[in-house]
DNA sequence: TTTGTATATGAAACAATGTTGCAAATGTAA
DNA sequence: TTACATTTGCAACATTGTTTCATATACAAA
């Protein structure tokens, strides 16, 4: 789906913005932090705007926003199942201490937790630190 | 344990900062954020000093940073199993999305999660996402 | 194609949080 | 009491989050 079709979609309007970060975001293979899509965009980018943009698209629940730590907020797309036509962003993320990348594990899924009465369970984020495969071998060499 | 007992015990110099932080930690049933120490603390704060402090005793394993969200950060005396003599904070955090309240939930531990080969696990952080008793009630007041 | 209008943008202005370098102050061991 | 390694607090700055409001723009309807 272009970013276009996925904007009438969800009957928002078709901006600059929004469709440079969701283009963006969809050739990223890893979820972008602000200064990355900035870096991006250039001179057509507004840190105002940006910070309205990415509201409305989670709000929308086209993308979600990962916070690995509290230096480290990325951004992502929502994968969808189109079985379902569904929202599936139940899944774990990852955040290598060594080198501050951040992936979405879709295929590791969020076990579900019960808390004691009362409470009403709405999202559960799960981070996962440790180290990915490039900083282990890097690990090694020294 | 008093403050002065707990940083004899990791070798730490005992400052008045680190001294006013412990024992504010020790008398908060919930994770607190530094704007809330900061109104405990009054005059005798100073924000270097205060992140610094802050460094020294997660570094120590003496407190935790719960990271609820992109702008809620908290923190927390770690709580010791005195048998083992040993750390013991993989419970899962609770933010409820009304109030803002944090919470540790020491009795819901973290499930493992396994990642793909070649990635080495460290930590992992979970932050439920909901509403808390309070805000349940209130809600249906309405 | 033009136009009206609800929506989105961007400037200004500010709050909160994170971070380093360095000289002065201080905790503690001798 | 003293010596000194450690800690503090000031200055200075970077990043991120947020609101208000006038202007610009997307797009639906004429």
């Amino acid at each position: 789906m272009t970013p276009t079709e996925i904007l009438t979609l969800y009957h928002l309007r078709k901006t600059p913005t929004r469709l440079s970060i969701l283009e963006y975001l969809q050739i990223s293979h890893l979820p972008q932090s602000e200064n990355e899509i900035h870096k991006k965009m250039q001179d057509s980018y507004d840190r105002i705007t940006f910070y309205r943009t990415i509201q409305t698209l989670m709000e929308a629940g086209i993308i979600h926003r990962i916070v690995a730590d509290n230096t480290t907020v990325r951004y992502a797309l929502n994968h969808y199942n189109s079985q379902l036509d569904e929202q599936n962003h139940d899944h774990v993320h990852f955040y290598c201490t060594k080198c501050g990348k951040v992936e979405c594990m879709e295929e590791v899924v969020v076990q579900p937790y019960h808390l004691p009465d009362g409470y009403k369970i709405e999202e559960c984020n799960v981070v996962v630190k440790g180290l990915c495969r490039q900083c282990i071998i890097k690990d090694h060499d020294r």
